[in-house]
DNA sequence: TGCTCACCGAGCGGAACTCGATCATAGGAC
DNA sequence: GTCCTATGATCGAGTTCCGCTCGGTGAGCA
C-alpha cells in the first residue's frame, strides 16, 4: 500500500449515501450542485436552520429532486460529510506526491496542513466536526477507526513503526484530539485561530513521538 | 478563590434558561422533571430525532407544559446541558473535599474521572459534547473558554503555576482533547471503552506536564 | 371566595416528505 | 442523420408531522 493508494484510493463505500444511483450525466451534476448548495447553506444558517427547501432553491431544484437522491434532511448533511473526508483524502494524497514525507511526522503534518486549508477554502467543510451525534440505535459506525486503520497500515509499510492494535488506537486518539482542537481553532475565527493550529501540531507530534519516538526511520 | 468555590459554586448564570420561574412547589418538580424525561429521550432517539411531543408524554405532561418553561426546543437541550455541566461541577467539587488534590495533576485525575462516572450513570450526559453547533450567526459563545479561565486561576492560587494567558490556552486544549476523546470512548461503548479513558489521563497529563512539569508544588 | 399560578390540548403555520404527471435523454431502428 | 420510445429525471401541489400559541379550565394560596 502506497501514500497515493491510501489516501487517493476509492475504497469508501457510502453506506446509504444515495437513493437511486445517478445514470444519466445531468443527474451526476445534479448530486454534486445539491451538495454545493447545501454546503453554502450550512456556512450561512448553520447545521439546525438548514431545511431541504432551502437547498433545493440554491441548487436551482425542486423539493422532490432532493428526495429523489436522499432519503432525508440528515442524509444530505451525511453525504455532504463524506463528501469532505473523500476531498480531504484527495488532497492529503495530492500533497504528499509533491512533497514526500520523509518520516511519519511529515505525513501527519501535511494532514493537518490539508485539513487546515480545506477548512479556510471548501465551503461547508465544518461539517467534517458533525460525527457522532445520531446516536440513534447502537449501529456500528464503519467509519468509526477506518480512517485510523489504514493510515496506521501505510505508516507501517511505509516507516516502519511497530504497527498493530496500539498503534491503531493511538491514531484514533490523535484523529479525535486533532479534529477537536481544529474545530476549536475555527470555532469563532473563520480564518482559524493560530493559536490553536500550532496547539494542534504540537499536541499531535508529542503525542505520538512520545511511543515512537521523533526519528523513527 | 478555593476549589469548592471553583467548582461548586453557583456563579453559573444561565443565559435564558426558563421562561416562567417557578414559583409554586410543584413546578419545580416540573422542571426536573422535564428535564429528566429529555434526558432518556436523548439516550433513546438522539439529539436530532428528539421531539417535544416525546418530552412532554414521558414527563407525564402536555405540550403547552414544555412550552410554560423553555421558549423553543433547542432551549430544552441548552438546559439540560446545563444541568448536566453543574452535576459534573459539584460532583468535582465533592470528591475534591473528599481526597483533598495534592497538585495540579490530582485536580485533573478528578475532573477525569467525575466525566467518566457521570456519562455512566447520568442519562443524556452526553449532551456534553453538544457544544460548538449551532454556527448559527457569529455570536460570541461566552461558555467558549470560561470553564477553562476558572480553573486556570484556581490552579494558579492553590498551586502556583505560572498562569496568563498561555495556561488559559492550554487549559481550553486540554479541555477540547479530554472531551472529544472520552466522548470516543464512549461512542459505541455505553460504560466506555477503557483503553480510550486511559488514554485520555495520558494524554492530558503529558500535555499539561510538558508545560509545567510533573510535580509543580 | 376570589385570585393567581399551573396546566391542558385543539389548532395554526411551516417544514419534511410523497407521488403521479410531465419533460429530457440515451440509444436503437432505419 | 432522424425519428421513436423506454426510462431516467424533474417538478410541485398536496399530505403528514412537528414546533409552537393561546384561550379555557383546574389547583393552590390568602
Amino acid at each position: 500500500m502506497s501514500l497515493s493508494d491510501l489516501f487517493g484510493g476509492d475504497p469508501f463505500v457510502p453506506a446509504q449515501q444515495v437513493r437511486i444511483e445517478p445514470i444519466q450525466q445531468r443527474s451526476t451534476a445534479r448530486l454534486s450542485g445539491l451538495l454545493d448548495a447545501a454546503a453554502t447553506v450550512v456556512d450561512e444558517v448553520g447545521f439546525d436552520r438548514i431545511t431541504t427547501a432551502m437547498v433545493a432553491e440554491r441548487a436551482g431544484a425542486s423539493i422532490g429532486t432532493v428526495y429523489r437522491y436522499y432519503p432525508d434532511r440528515v442524509a444530505v448533511l451525511q453525504a455532504l460529510r463524506e463528501r469532505a473526508v473523500l476531498r480531504f483524502r484527495h488532497r492529503v494524497s495530492e500533497q504528499l506526491k509533491i512533497s514526500a514525507a520523509k518520516n511519519w511526522w511529515d505525513t501527519v503534518d501535511v494532514a493537518i496542513t490539508a485539513f487546515v486549508d480545506l477548512y479556510r477554502s471548501e465551503p461547508g467543510f465544518r461539517i467534517m466536526h458533525f460525527s457522532d451525534r445520531e446516536g440513534a440505535s447502537s449501529v456500528e459506525d464503519p467509519e468509526s477507526g477506518f480512517f485510523a486503520r489504514r493510515v496506521a497500515a501505510m505508516l507501517v509499510e511505509e516507516f516502519g513503526l511497530a504497527g498493530g492494535d496500539e498503534l491503531i488506537l493511538r491514531l484514533e486518539v490523535a484523529v479525535e484530539m486533532g479534529d477537536s482542537i481544529l474545530s476549536r481553532a475555527f470555532r469563532i475565527d473563520p480564518q482559524g485561530d493560530e493559536r490553536f493550529i500550532v496547539e494542534c501540531r504540537v499536541v499531535t507530534h508529542d503525542y505520538l513521538a512520545g511511543y515512537y519516538g521523533p526519528n523513527v526511520r
